[in-house]
DNA sequence: AGAAAAATGATAGACGTCTTTCAAAATTCG
DNA sequence: CGAATTTTGAAAGACGTCTATCATTTTTCT
């Protein structure tokens, strides 16, 4: 039944020092001779002692500030991100921790930079990386003033960010091609990729993806990629070009936005030719929508719930200055249409099972 | 930064009664006037007071203990949920929930239902179902004693369980009817389901989501199933006996356990015949290295570690007498050779992205 | 050895809640 | 109205950690 833990009373009595000597080892306040840390820590390992957090954050009591910077715009994908942060913030006030929220415009690397530029009056930042030499100057400047940040999403590999939170994008074009893979059964067709731009780090991974797992087919071949600048109206009219100009085309895989063009597109296609086996990204109104309907086969989906989660978990651990405890890679989901989770709707969350 | 949260203390003031008053209202220990108490509720509203439930638990000083039982026997998938669960008592004990590990003969009601008896010295507990009278009055006695009771894995509808967690095994069953109609594009073909006993609640459930999408592709037929009594020798037996019978199998559903022994029936099959089409469930070593080796297609999984989560976390919730938070419904993965997750193999967890 | 610097000990007041105790006030009932 | 009962108030100690202060001891250096 009551298994009482040791405290740091019980540790400093043991290591044979007094309570103050034993504080200043495990919170690092310096001025200790080696020996009495050496001490110290021996007595916390044969106790067993472990630092009781509630007890800590009351004593603190402190508030830990997060900002999270979002791109703007009207992306399904970020507004979904932007709803469950705003659920996360609800939900982490009471757990003295204050969420904020901000938006930047999208793909403004100068943008980004002047935002975090001298954030000193946070805990941890959370960015969607945007590449460019100011923002990892900014990235660089705010770690040194001791403000930890982490990438969402889009990583950026080359600036000092603590952690990045998001799929590995190889992974989701490598199992957008299996699935293409097994719905073609051996039989031999084409596969039309699209992307969002040439320059956008992740579509370019999905890609590569694609391609890698393609190759060990050789029935399959794969037309010239589309780039549709994720804009509805963009993607549906350089797909519906390229569908008219290859007939051979018989799937096709979205890495980028602006799914409602492609569906549109495809509903153009002449009655007597089959519709081609669509893979696209993020399980959103729209794309779940066309997956229900039967107008798309497979939706990869990034859980941005879960991504949420962790970026707090990092966020939180790195403020109260905690090891990391080792994660699982986030790996894209496969959704088709009967594994759907239930919608939420517009309505509130209403009846709990489980 | 420092948004300061009311306390109890600052509700009392509000009301215009003593803390005493307003900590009588809000644990529930009587003798309070209706109109003192509807005060007191009044002030929590409007101040929008949230209990802290660090400074709660640091008071109390309680350990909380928690009890898991599980069948015992060698199968893969409760092997794989009992790593998890050690890992997770290792880290929770800081956090004051013992978190203890039991196990019972599988599938045998009366032996589970008599461990279950009196168990009044725990918080909690988790149970994998066993239908049986037994059982459900076991439960009915310990939540008439406070003591809640989730069910892991296999529910017991009819029981007095505060909770299920785990998949719906009907949205799993059609999940793998819809990869195996991807996978035929329309062809014909014949798919061989097996379970592992009929009177299986969650098998019975699959095969029932695998047939009602099934009827909707009249080119898709059922063969009789096979019973494989979760044990790889008897699948393997069986499944060869199916495969020679009848050569028109093209896919083969197994939604129970015994995968090692239909993995050996497959590699026994003529060079010249095309391996039909593989779904089955758990990710696990065997099934796991099956998904690599290309020896078979779809793994659906259902996270044990989330679900492992899950009963921690509604456990903890009942126990402190907290609403529980609404969750999603857990959905069963699918998981193909690409999106495997890393394997954690034998060695130590390792170094951590992310 | 003596001075300066470094290390240590002792202690006390927070943090917000729980728990208990006892007296005082308000209400109900006969 | 007075007695019995119910309701309320006031307060204090505990939980484990953080933070700060100040005196004292030990070590290092010249």
């Amino acid at each position: 039944m009551d298994v009482k833990r040791p405290t740091l009373t019980d540790v400093a009595r043991r290591a044979g020092v007094s309570y103050a000597t034993a504080d200043r080892v495990v919170n690092g306040r310096g001025r200790v001779a080696e020996k009495s840390a050496r001490r110290v820590n021996e007595a916390i390992e044969a106790l067993g002692y472990v630092r009781n957090v509630a007890a800590a954050n009351l004593a603190q009591q402190r508030v830990y500030r997060f900002i999270v910077v979002l791109p703007d715009g009207q992306n399904a994908f970020f507004t979904r991100i932007r709803e469950i942060l705003e659920d996360a913030r609800a939900r982490l006030l009471p757990e003295r921790i204050d969420l904020g929220i901000e938006t930047v415009p999208a793909f403004d690397a100068v943008a980004l930079a002047r935002r975090l530029a001298g954030r000193v009056d946070v805990d941890g930042l959370a960015v969607v990386g945007a590449e460019g030499p100011e923002v990892s100057e900014a990235v660089e400047r705010l770690e040194g003033q001791g403000v930890p940040l982490v990438t969402l999403v889009s990583d950026m590999p080359r600036a000092a960010r603590a952690a990045y939170v998001g799929i590995d994008n190889g992974v989701a074009g490598r199992t957008a091609a299996r699935m293409i893979l097994m719905a073609h059964g051996g039989r031999p067709g084409r596969v039309l990729p699209i992307l969002g731009a040439e320059t956008a780090r992740d579509h370019a991974d999905r890609l590569a993806g694609l391609r890698a797992v393609l190759s060990e087919a050789p029935q399959l071949s794969l037309a010239p990629e589309i780039a549709g600048r994720d804009s509805a109206e963009t993607v549906e009219a350089r797909v519906r070009d390229a569908l008219a100009a290859d007939p051979a085309i018989t799937a096709i895989y979205n890495a980028g936005a602006g799914n409602a063009g492609l569906v549109r597109a495809l509903a153009t296609l002449p009655g007597d030719r089959t519709r081609p086996f669509v893979v696209l990204h993020e399980l959103v109104a729209n794309t779940r929508a066309a997956l229900e309907a039967g107008k798309v086969d497979v939706v990869l989906d990034q859980r941005p719930e879960e991504e949420v989660r962790r970026v707090v978990a990092i966020l939180r651990a790195l403020a109260e200055r905690r090891p990391l405890e080792p994660m699982e890679p986030i790996l894209p989901t496969i959704f088709v249409k009967d594994n759907l989770p239930p919608d939420p709707g517009p309505a509130e969350p209403g009846d709990q099972t489980q």
